[in-house]
RNA sequence: GGGCGCGUAGCUCAGUGGGAGAGCGCUUGACUCACAUUCAAGAGGUCGCAGGUUCAAUCCCUGCCGCGCCCA
């Protein structure tokens, strides 16, 4: 603990974050202790890939759950925030290849032990490195529970759930059309494909009848598929291909008879109305394809390259041979002409290669089964998605969805626990490694492939805890409470968890989803590598700090919206940070010697500003706490901000400088210490989630009870003071309004003014008691307070504010030119409000229909702008005559 | 084509069925013993357009325009 009370004047993250982050480990603080008594708050992390480095958006997700981790642990629950990492199947592969390429070797030079050998050391080497900068951002994990989606029991638990899922049918091989990633080498899901408009061309062919010398016309975006149609297909309704249904065409340069069917599926209105069905290489044209019976010739391999049924085009890359098949066809006469078109041509979301839709065998699961207890959770509430707008784009999803290709053509990651009898020819899947078939005793050969990253990812709310075994921590931590994650993988990862948790658990993963946006560059777009326009979150914090940045993500945002990232925004909460450094250190320069114990509150002589504040302090404690619970980080947080530098620092640290600094009163002394340890102290513990690092820091310095900040309870608001707060704010406009007298008068700043309050009796007692906040803060000389109604000085400048009229007599300094100008300017001002008010009070439906406390809300406002405009006008024409 | 979000001060964004807000920028003044990463004062808006509901609409509804995202 540090032994002096006194602060550097700029506050420095350097030298506290890692200190503290130290001993937070230390101390445990991040570890629950399971307590069957009370219900625990948990979170399991979205887990980062593990060879990734902290970009903003994991930045902001986790800040976000570091928020309400930290203040769920101040308020006494037990706490759990799990960590982990992902083995980011496709992802992590590609680096290890890009390794190697290094050394001018292939995976297949190395061979699949060797490589996944590899796989491991870097996984080793740089798993550790996003974690580390986890801490960096301050995140409070309990580390001793960090998973990774290929440590051994998670693995057990993906290898249990294929299993059972298998045994019930759910899952299945099968000959599909998936969507092909040339570059990567693998098939992958349909979520993993973007669509992106594209300009591209729609060509027009003449396919010959057999028979008679007739022809159709089709269009098509990808003419290299040619090579593999076994059909035309046509609308049944369209008249003017009604004859040539069931008749058949020469396919051309490939000479092969396809025939002509109905299908429902064609727009009639789209090109010729006819179109080319090619099963092997277009999802719509591979049903068509089941419907009637056609075959399946597949031209393109899974290299992008043309394959021997291309004839003699084989070898080429597609789109060659789609420049050299138009070129041919043009001068055999089969083209009939090109037109531009847009289309969405989709492309692989890791690698943007545009995706090859091939026919091939890959494993799935049916999602069917599945999916309706995953819409029903949520429909009946068991799952709440906050914005609740995000429950439509999850229930859409699920209501249409399609089986989900698990198989990947990669080494990293849970391999398919199927093995196939090379004697009996049995598929069999199984929980434990097979050397022999269970049925003949053959030989068998496990599935090369391995699983979708985002299967065992599904698992984790659960695997994470334990399953398959029963553990404790299971028991006491599942469902967890609530999931944090950004916009864009509801489908890929919320979805699935939940439907996962469903069937294995019979219970939701989580009772709240917190979808958040993306962070953006300040231009509005992605931040991306290609881009590089990523701003790294590291860098801010070596610049500004943790706090800082945090604090910036979390008021930057609105639940479920994008935010974009400036710089500006970062300083400014840099400067807030250090606002707060420098009030504490007023605060602790003035708390020399300073000790709550004993201290009996109820005793103390508190002035005004110290009721005031107090006041203040339970409202913000109140209004924080409410927003939290609705998930409104944003807001608490920028209520936070306008307290502590609006009030806290603007206000209330500058009144009590007098009895601070004065040696006469000590009884006020002594409550307004007591009172400036007491906020600071509360809003520290206020704002701690916020901003671990700084809060932690100054805590440290001020009287405290507990080893640290982060399990210091959380602040319970007391009673607020209305009256009070009514009182100051009237003087706090009188303030103003001398301030503004003085600006526009040009009064010197140093020079003291006298000023002179006329006030009805019953307000008078309570202006007495500001008069020290006036000499403080507006640079009063005198203060005299006169009844309402007294003679007006003349050579003065006046306020009304509050119901008061406040006179600055300053003899020779006041312009009265300027004078009668500046009030002009109000007396419109309020000549508006009065005609708004008055408009709306003779409106007789308004008076009849609105609710009586409107209606006199309305009447009073009326009055008391219809009072100041009366006492502007007279002050105009007095100066005027 | 369907869905969602956004359109509010010069810029970026909060916000609410009943008197328009913040940060930055701008103007003016002040190095006032916590802080110039500061303080004080100020200028600046037909709350996209057009209808509708309502006593009352920036806020709710409908249509339109513009931008963005998601899905097909």
């Amino acid at each position: 603990m540090p032994e002096e009370k006194s602060l550097p004047t700029v506050y420095d993250p350097k030298v506290v974050e890692d200190k503290w982050y130290q001993y937070w480990i230390e101390g445990d603080y991040f570890k629950p202790e399971i307590d069957p008594e009370q219900e625990p708050f948990t979170i399991v992390i979205p887990p980062p890939n593990v060879t990734g480095a902290l970009h903003m958006g994991h930045a902001l997700d986790n800040t976000i759950q570091d928020v309400l981790i930290r203040w769920k642990r101040m308020t006494g629950v037990p706490t759990l925030w799990l960590p982990g990492t992902d083995h980011a199947g496709i992802a992590t592969q590609a680096k290890v290849v890009a390794s190697l390429a290094e050394e001018g070797l292939t995976p297949h030079d190395v061979g699949r032990e060797k490589f996944l050998e590899r796989t491991w050391q870097w996984k080793e080497q740089y798993g550790g490195r996003i974690i580390e900068q986890l801490k960096r951002l301050g995140a409070s994990c309990d580390w001793s529970r960090e998973r990774f989606t290929m440590d051994e029991g998670c693995s057990r638990a993906v290898r249990e759930v294929f299993v059972s899922l298998f045994e019930k049918g759910l899952i299945y091989r099968g000959d599909y059309i998936i969507n092909w990633c040339p570059r990567c080498g693998t098939a992958v899901s349909d979520i993993e494909v973007e669509h992106e408009e594209t300009e591209g061309k729609l060509w027009h062919f003449r396919y010959p009848l057999v028979e008679g010398d007739g022809y159709v016309t089709v269009a098509t975006t990808r003419p290299e598929t040619i090579l593999g149609d076994t059909a035309v297909a046509v609308h049944p309704n369209d008249e003017r291909y009604r004859d040539l249904v069931g008749k058949s065409l020469i396919l051309p340069g490939v000479g092969r008879h396809i025939p002509i069917v109905a299908d429902p599926y064609v727009d009639p209105e789209f090109g010729t109305g006819a179109v080319k069905v090619t099963p092997a290489h277009d999802p719509n044209d591979f049903q068509i394809g089941l419907r009637h019976g056609l075959e399946q010739v597949v031209v393109i391999a899974p290299d992008g390259t043309m394959n021997e049924k291309a004839g003699k085009y084989q070898g080429m890359d597609r789109l060659a041979c789609r420049e050299a098949l138009v070129a041919d066809f043009a001068r055999e006469g089969y083209l009939v002409k090109v037109e531009e078109h847009h289309h969405a041509v989709g492309h692989c979301s890791r690698c943007n290669t545009t995706i090859e839709p091939l026919l091939s065998k890959q494993w799935f699961v049916k999602m069917k089964p599945l999916a309706e207890p995953a819409l029903a959770a949520v429909r009946k509430g068991q799952i709440r998605f906050v914005p609740e707008r995000f429950t439509k784009i999850y229930c859409d999803w699920l209501e249409n969805i399609r089986d989900w290709c698990i198989s990947r053509q990669l080494w990293w990651g849970h391999r398919i626990p199927v093995w196939y009898c090379q004697g009996c020819g049995e598929v069999i899947a199984s929980r434990v490694d097979l050397d022999h078939c269970p049925h003949c005793g053959g030989k068998v050969e496990q599935d090369p492939d391995v699983l979708d990253t985002w299967f065992s990812s599904a698992l984790w709310p659960f695997s994470t805890l334990g399953w398959p075994d029963q553990t404790e921590d299971l028991g006491y931590f599942y469902p967890t409470s609530v999931l944090v994650t950004g916009r864009d993988i509801i489908f890929f990862w919320v979805a699935r968890m939940i439907f996962m948790g469903l069937a294995f658990m019979q219970e939701e993963p989580f009772r709240e989803v917190l979808i958040h946006g993306l962070v953006l560059d300040s231009q509005g777009r992605k931040m991306s590598k290609s881009l590089g326009n990523g701003i790294d979150p590291l860098e801010v914090i070596e610049e500004y700090g943790a706090d800082t940045l945090r604090f910036m993500l979390i008021t930057s945002i609105t639940p479920g919206n994008d935010m974009r990232f400036y710089w500006e925004r970062v300083e400014n909460c840099r400067n807030f940070a250090n606002k707060i450094w420098n009030a504490s250190r007023f605060a602790l320069l003035n708390l020399a010697g300073f000790q709550p114990e004993g201290i009996d509150e109820n005793r103390l002589a508190y002035s005004m500003a110290d009721r005031w504040i107090l006041s203040r302090l339970n409202r913000t404690i109140a209004r924080v706490t409410e927003e939290l619970e609705q998930y409104q980080l944003g807001e608490a947080a920028t209520i936070l901000y306008e307290f502590i530098w609006g009030e806290l620092c603007d206000w209330y640290i500058e009144m009590i400088k007098p009895r601070l600094y004065g040696k006469e009163d000590e009884e006020g002394r002594r409550a307004s210490r007591y009172v400036l340890w007491k906020v600071l102290e509360n809003t520290l513990r206020l704002l701690h989630p916020f901003m671990p690092f700084i809060t932690e820091e100054i805590w440290q310095h001020l009287p405290h009870s507990g080893p640290s900040i982060c399990v210091a309870p959380w602040p319970e608001a007391g009673d607020t003071d209305p009256v009070v707060e009514e009182e100051m704010e009237r003087i706090m406009a009188v303030i103003r309004g001398v301030r503004n007298i003085r600006a526009e008068m040009s009064i010197a700043p140093g020079k003291k003014a006298p000023v002179v309050i006329q006030a009805p009796a019953p307000l008078q007692p309570q202006l007495e008691s500001g008069i020290p906040y006036l000499i403080q803060l507006a640079g009063a000389g005198t203060v005299s307070i006169q009844m309402a109604g007294t003679e007006k000085p003349r050579q003065a400048a006046a306020a009304i504010v509050g119901g008061v009229e406040v006179y600055v007599p300053l003899e020779g300094l006041i312009d009265i030119d300027k004078e009668i100008a500046r009030l002009r300017k109000e007396q419109q001002a309020l000549e508006k409000e009065v005609q708004r008010a008055a408009t709306k009070l003779q409106n007789e439906n308004f008076l009849a229909k609105a609710p009586a406390q409107v209606v006199a809300k309305e009447r009073e406002k009326e009055q008391e702008y219809r009072d100041k405009l009366i006492k502007v006008k007279e002050r105009v024409a007095l100066l005027e005559g």
